[in-house]
RNA sequence: GGGCGGUUAGCUCAGUUGGUAGAGCAUAUCGUUGACGUCGAUAAGGUCAGAGGUUCGAGCCCUCUACCGCCCACCA
């Protein structure tokens, strides 16, 4: 008996161990010129503004549990590892910081001491991430883990603007953008978080109007008033027929505008607009070529068309305009419990406020010659529809083209430091875009850098060396699995779908698999703010890496939300050591010799097993890994260990014939050994620890093949 | 306003094509020095949110209702 089988199983010890011989002897390097069929998959990035939590662990146990069993299938697999520079989330994060700890604001830097200082940053946030994945036992290909903000990165970044700039799709125009205030820079319609509010609502006299509004401190340049084309009550009034009206800062020259966008029953059915500050305002203005004046500055502050509020906030102005309202009369009601959604940034949290801004955009309803004249939506469609990526769970195809549908082009300058700068150069009225600068004298590089989605759209074949035509790329693309959440289905999913579609003409992936969000006991979103999160790190440190993977795999089905709790993680420590010592009893009783013949009712036992077998291969097989991992547990503890054990022990200490008896070691033996291979997936340590014990000239177990009958 | 998900034992959740309700945790009692006290055995606990329908048979299929949650949407 092996001594280190005599002392309880100790997760640190046995970890390390194994994690350290994986990596060293490469276990989880791909062979792009192996005979095996490929297996492909990406991490997807996280975003290097922390440390992980338990819903990354997660996540990375699913991708890992399905990368094992791929390898366990005897399937070449590559499985990259990446971390996301996540432009607006670091920036803000380290401005923050730096406000904290010294007062100071990234201008008080500029911009290349501010870089250098993200950057550090960065990094330490980087290696934390790394070694968080590491202890979980993730077997991903370590030697080409990439960064949406390295020099290859960079170069797909560049490549691919330049091509989507060139075919016409993406263009410079002024156009109604999400504006945050206090970060300085626009914010992509996906990144809107609508936040419910009870705020008044007045309704203010307009002329012979009376016309409502949330927000009367935008209300000063309102010079056009809408109504429905077909409201009786204003069939007197002609379009574009003009009238003088008494507003906040004296009389103004209104003109009307009858538009069948105006919803006649809200309100009185007739209001004025406020072009460059409302996005259905400034459609309006656009269908009838209307101004669009500004009346608040970046800052969120009034301009001079306020008269004398200009310089002032919004936030503080707005009670003294209606206090202005109220003493000329133009105060007609207020209703004070209106609800009403305020746009925020989802990576801030700041209240946004719509601008008319020169911006650089995709344009995803122009015909990409290319690729026969289709638009970028129908790129994105077209796929999902016809079946060649397939999305689980199904119902988020639905949702998928939804979102399709109600798609606009998607801006992607910011104007922030952190992140891939525009590949675009201007001399005067010229426009230069290219992978490199210029040579000739007098450019100068836009300051505005991309949307970080830009860089992580094309991170299904940028991690493959694109656009450099590697091995890699021709051999593992378009990915098998895509695993990633549902909450950025949007952000993420489709665009590696748009831009493999436009740049490569091939989809970026064939299998979508979406996890839900793990929450906390309550079944709270786990957040910094709420301060609810938990370190996959504490965890593992308390109960060993395989106990926190089997909790949080089992009772998590695809695309629903999951709830995790310490005690939770503790059961499954307890199963740990049940297999611990399940096994030190097998191996000290079990019989290698694999001529002795099985007698009749142990062939019927192992006939049982092998239909767990078939189920649990089924269940991989459907990425119903809490089915598979579930029913392993409860086999290996409630038939394996309660019963058949229990049973072999009993004719080892009775009267039962030698033929008998050796035929009882062998059933355990070879039970064992498959469910060892089986569970490896799931707890992949363990099960290494114990099959190096146990078959110390045979091949890791990870590379046993699986065994199906 | 449109759409989606959930509602099963005290708690967390399974229940894959409809065939007499399951697991873990927690609880109670008993037991156990040879694989394992990080254990074993036993027990208690559910009109499967509600109503109607299809069926020989419904937790599962259909309709409606209630509550919880999520996503989307230019009611100013």
């Amino acid at each position: 008996m092996d001594e280190r089988l005599l002392k309880p199983y100790d997760p640190p010890t046995s970890e390390a161990a194994a994690q350290g011989l994986w990596l060293q002897s490469g276990a989880f390097a791909a062979n792009p010129s192996s005979p095996l069929p490929p297996f492909s998959m990406v991490l997807p990035p996280p975003n290097v503004t922390g440390i992980l939590h338990l819903g990354h662990a997660a996540m990375v146990t699913i991708e890992d549990i399905i990368a094992r069993y791929a390898r366990a299938s005897g399937r070449d697999v590559l499985w990259v590892p990446g971390t996301d520079h996540a432009a607006l989330a670091t920036q803000a994060k380290v401005e923050s910081l730096l406000h904290k700890e010294t007062g100071q604001t990234r201008h008080d830097l500029g911009r290349d001491k501010f870089l250098a200082q993200v950057e550090t940053y960065a990094q330490s946030s980087h290696d934390t991430i790394v070694e968080q994945i590491k202890r979980l036992g993730a077997s991903l290909d370590w030697p080409r883990e990439a960064y949406t903000l390295d020099a290859t990165r960079e170069r797909a970044v560049r490549t691919a603007f330049k091509q989507l700039y060139d075919d016409g799709l993406i263009y410079r125009g002024h156009r109604l953008v999400n504006w945050d205030p206090r970060l300085q820079t626009t914010v992509s319609d996906d990144e809107v978080e609508w936040v419910e509010r009870e705020e008044n609502f007045y309704y203010l006299k307009y002329g012979p109007f009376v016309i409502g509004t949330a927000r009367p401190e935008t209300k000063f340049g309102d010079k056009y008033v809408v109504m429905h084309p077909d409201d009786a009550r204003y069939q007197q009034y002609e379009h574009g027929q003009k009238l003088t009206v008494e507003w906040i800062s004296g009389p103004i020259t209104a003109t009307i505008i009858k538009d069948p966008s105006i919803d006649m029953a809200f309100g009185t059915g007739a209001m004025t607009i406020t072009p460059a500050h409302d996005q259905a305002d400034f459609d309006i203005a656009t269908r009838h070529q209307l101004d669009h004046e500004p009346v608040i500055d970046l800052d969120g502050k009034l301009l001079p068309l306020a008269g004398p509020f200009a310089g002032a906030h919004i936030k503080k102005a707005r009670p003294q305009i209606v206090a202005t309202l109220e003493a000329k009369g133009l105060v007609e009601k207020v209703d004070p419990r209106y609800h009403h959604r305020i746009p925020t940034n989802s990576r801030g949290g700041e209240v946004l406020e719509p601008q008319v801004l020169k911006q650089w955009f995709l344009a995803v309803n122009k015909p990409l010659a290319r690729r026969g004249g289709q638009t970028l939506k129908e790129l994105m469609r077209q796929p999902v529809e016809s079946g060649q990526i397939k999305i689980t769970p199904d119902r988020f195809s639905k949702i998928y083209f939804h979102w399709i549908d109600n798609l606009r082009d998607w801006c992607i300058s910011r104007q922030i430091w952190y992140g891939h700068r525009l590949p675009v150069w201007y001399r005067g009225d010229e426009i230069y875009c290219g992978i490199e600068a210029p040579i000739d004298p007098g450019w100068e590089q836009d300051p505005d850098t991309l949307d970080t989605w830009f860089s992580s759209g094309l991170w299904s074949f940028s991690t493959l060396g694109w656009p450099s035509d590697t091995q890699e790329l021709k051999r593992y693309h378009p990915l098998t699995v895509m695993e990633t959440g549902y909450d950025i289905l949007f952000f993420w999913v489709a665009r590696m779908i748009l831009m493999s579609q436009a740049l490569r003409g091939e989809i970026p992936f064939r299998q979508v698999y979406l996890h839900g969000i793990v929450r906390d006991e309550g079944g709270k979103k786990m957040s910094k703010s709420l301060g609810n999160i938990i370190d996959p790190l504490d965890m593992i440190n308390k109960y060993g890496a395989d106990a926190l993977r089997l909790a949080l795999i089992i009772g998590t089905a695809a695309g629903s939300d999951s709830k995790i709790s310490e005690e939770k993680i503790n059961g499954y420590k307890r199963f740990i050591n049940k297999v611990w010592n399940a096994s030190r009893f097998v191996i000290e009783h079990a019989n290698n010799n694999q001529t002795t013949p099985l007698t009749a009712a142990d062939q019927n036992t192992l006939n049982e097993f092998e239909a767990l077998t078939r189920d649990v291969t089924g269940d991989l097989e459907q990425y119903r890994f809490y089915l598979a991992a579930e029913k392993l547990y409860h086999y290996f503890w409630h038939v394996f260990a309660d019963k058949i054990i229990e049973s072999v022990k009993e004719r080892l200490h009775g009267q039962t014939s030698s033929t008998d008896q050796d035929s009882g070691r062998q059933l355990l033996a070879i039970t064992l050994g498959r469910l060892l291979i089986m569970l490896q997936p799931f707890a992949p340590h363990i099960t290494h620890t114990i099959w190096q014990i146990w078959k110390p000239d045979q091949p890791l177990i990870m590379f046993e093949p699986w065994p199906m009958s």
